[in-house]
RNA sequence: GGGCCUGUAGCUUAGCUGGCAGAGCGACGGACUCUUAAUCCGUAGGCCAGGGGUUCAAAUCCCUUCAGGCCCGCCA
């Protein structure tokens, strides 16, 4: 073991070789594996110990500040070359720091902005003024005093009469010009890429007021907001694979919720007539830049309404966010022109497959769709084998990728929707929808089945195709097909994406970028290397 | 799962037809009382993602592992 107990501490030389050894610091030990992971700056230790040596209080408790940055930017927006007479307390974190000899420029930030400080010696007092310029730097949280003025370039500036230091950062910061780029340590760090990132800090106030004002309208409208089980003994819902869990103390094995509707369902046939849930969905998949494992969707069901009315309720809530975050009926994604506004065009599957195929369906025999299938090289057209399954594989192959524009498409085949109610005279049809903007699905709703003994056959046979090894076929929930037994009201369910919502709303193209701590791999730094033979 | 690309100092990066690993910012020391990517002088900091190979010589060429990005397939 090595010890550094020689003042400063943080001088010290941390020898570079790459076996394991410890370093003291005034007593505090730090394995050389800890100090890799850590990535702590050595001499802001250093500085932290020296200023509590110094009686300073390095991590106080709290702060009163009399404005925030926006709001001294709005009070003082006329603010001249003299300083105010009203004194103001703010308080954030510090980006730059220039010094001048004895005046020194710094730029704080807080949530709301940024803004200039002005530090000068005649002020502050040579022993303050000697504190910030040998302790504070960039990355540092301080609580500043002053009068707000208007510098000869006219920079709105805070010029400080006293400061605290109310956080002493011992990371380095980020670049402060080129900010940090790097895509694999913003989304691993997420916090710095916050910190400097305006832009990445916009998307995410979007999304948090784009969550909000799914809430308010739905609330709005008179919809109550539940929330079911994540942990489910049986899951289902959706085709999807689950996540497996297991609880040690009922023994038994837990799924995480692959969607929350046969939940919601049951809050129906008990009597809650509008409700819904903002919930995290996680489905063992593949990760890639429209997928995360989990994910986050509405759910919305709606007694007495069928899924013409959830695609009106659909159009009217994602219009309504539109507009409330671009005021506008107009968004600009990857540089296409998307139109929101009302209505959006609505288009059976069949009328898709049409249009953008050239297929009619009723026009082929069984055969002949095979055939089309084949010349076309329609992916999955070897397990096809009803009308159905052409129609769903042709209307993927052909139409999806073409519905730019917001664009509603429904009656769905029956083999992919065991959660849908029989079309009400299309033979072989569900009544379901999904909503497709820039060939991305958004939305999937229907009239939900409410026939019991319907929803047991359907459910039996996506137990049969899960036992015959479709990994993504249901689960029978016997309770929750009790529960329609006891009697389900017509009603109309929908559930929105809202991770894609989100990309949308901020021109981004990744998954990654909306969602604030992206799934990645974890990296085994102590892994030695596998396939080293010496 | 398949294809293409990326990984060099804390950050942003140059070097990639093999020949001493360079810069800017940041850090540290110094000068500077209206700067704003401040400026100026100086110092430290790199097993060039890991491993293996070819070669007198590898950041550079080859193989491989890891991590990430983009596209495709499956899914929302």
């Amino acid at each position: 073991m090595l010890h550094c107990d020689a003042f400063p501490a943080w001088r010290c030389a941390l020898p570079g070789s790459g076996s394991m050894f410890e370093v003291v610091i005034d007593g505090d030990v730090y394995r050389m594996s800890d100090i890799d992971r850590l990535n702590f700056d050595t001499s802001k230790i250093g500085k932290v110990r020296e200023l509590a040596g110094r009686g300073v209080t390095v991590y106080p408790y709290r702060f009163d500040r009399t404005h925030t940055i926006e709001e001294i930017r709005e009070r003082f927006a006329h603010a001249g070359h003299e300083k105010c007479e009203e004194s103001v307390t703010t308080a954030g974190r510090i980006y730059i720091v220039r010094h001048h000899g004895k005046t020194i420029f710094a730029d704080m930030g807080d949530c709301s902005g940024r803004i200039q400080l002005y530090l000068r010696q005649n002020d502050l007092g040579p022993e303050r003024f000697d504190l910030f310029r040998q302790y504070i730097d960039s990355g540092d949280i301080i609580g500043v005093e002053g009068h707000v003025f208007r510098t000869k370039k006219g920079e709105l500036t805070v010029w400080v009469d006293d400061f605290t230091l109310l956080s002493k950062s011992v990371c380095p910061m980020p670049e402060k010009f080129h900010g940090l780029k790097d895509v694999e340590t913003r989304y691993r760090q997420r916090y710095l890429d916050l910190m400097v990132n305006e832009e990445s800090r916009e998307t995410f106030l979007t999304r948090s007021r784009i969550i909000s004002c799914i809430r308010s309208f739905l609330l709005e409208r008179g919809y109550l907001e539940f929330e079911t089980p994540t942990l489910q003994p049986i899951y289902g819902g959706a085709n999807a694979r689950p996540f497996t869990t297991y609880h040690n103390f009922l023994e038994q094995k837990l799924y995480l919720r692959i969607a929350p509707e046969l939940y919601l369902k049951r809050l129906i046939v008990g009597g809650f007539e509008k409700v819904f849930e903002i919930s995290k969905n996680f489905r063992n998949e593949d990760i890639d830049t429209n997928h995360n494992p989990e994910f986050s969707m509405v759910e919305i069901y709606e007694v007495y309404r069928d899924y013409s009315d959830m695609m009106d309720l659909t159009e009217d809530l994602i219009s309504c966010l539109v507009a409330e975050i671009q005021n506008t009926c107009e968004i600009v994604f990857e540089s296409t022109m998307l139109n929101f506004e009302r209505p959006w065009r609505r288009m059976s599957m069949e009328d898709a497959v049409r249009e953008y195929a050239g297929i009619d369906m009723q026009e082929h025999s069984l055969d002949g769709l095979a055939e089309i299938a084949r010349q076309h090289a329609v992916e999955g057209c070897e397990h096809a084998s009803t009308r159905g399954e052409y129609l769903a594989l042709f209307f993927e192959h052909f139409a999806e990728k073409n519905l730019i524009q917001p664009t509603f498409v429904y009656d769905f085949p029956i083999e992919n929707s065991p959660l849908a109610k029989k079309h009400r005279e299309k033979e072989g049809f569900t009544e379901r929808f999904e909503l497709f903007i820039y060939g991305m699905e958004m939305a999937n709703g229907f009239s939900e089945l409410n026939d019991p003994l319907d929803q047991k056959a359907r459910l039996e046979l996506q137990d049969r195709k899960r036992r015959a090894g479709d990994v993504e076929a249901q689960m029978i929930d016997y309770d929750f097909i009790n529960a329609l037994g006891y009697g389900m009201p017509p009603t109309g369910g929908v559930g929105i994406g809202i991770d894609r919502l989100v990309m949308l709303l901020t021109n981004h193209s990744s998954i990654k970028e909306v969602i604030l701590f992206p799934q990645m791999k974890v990296a085994a730094p102590d892994d030695p290397p596998k396939h080293t033979e010496r």
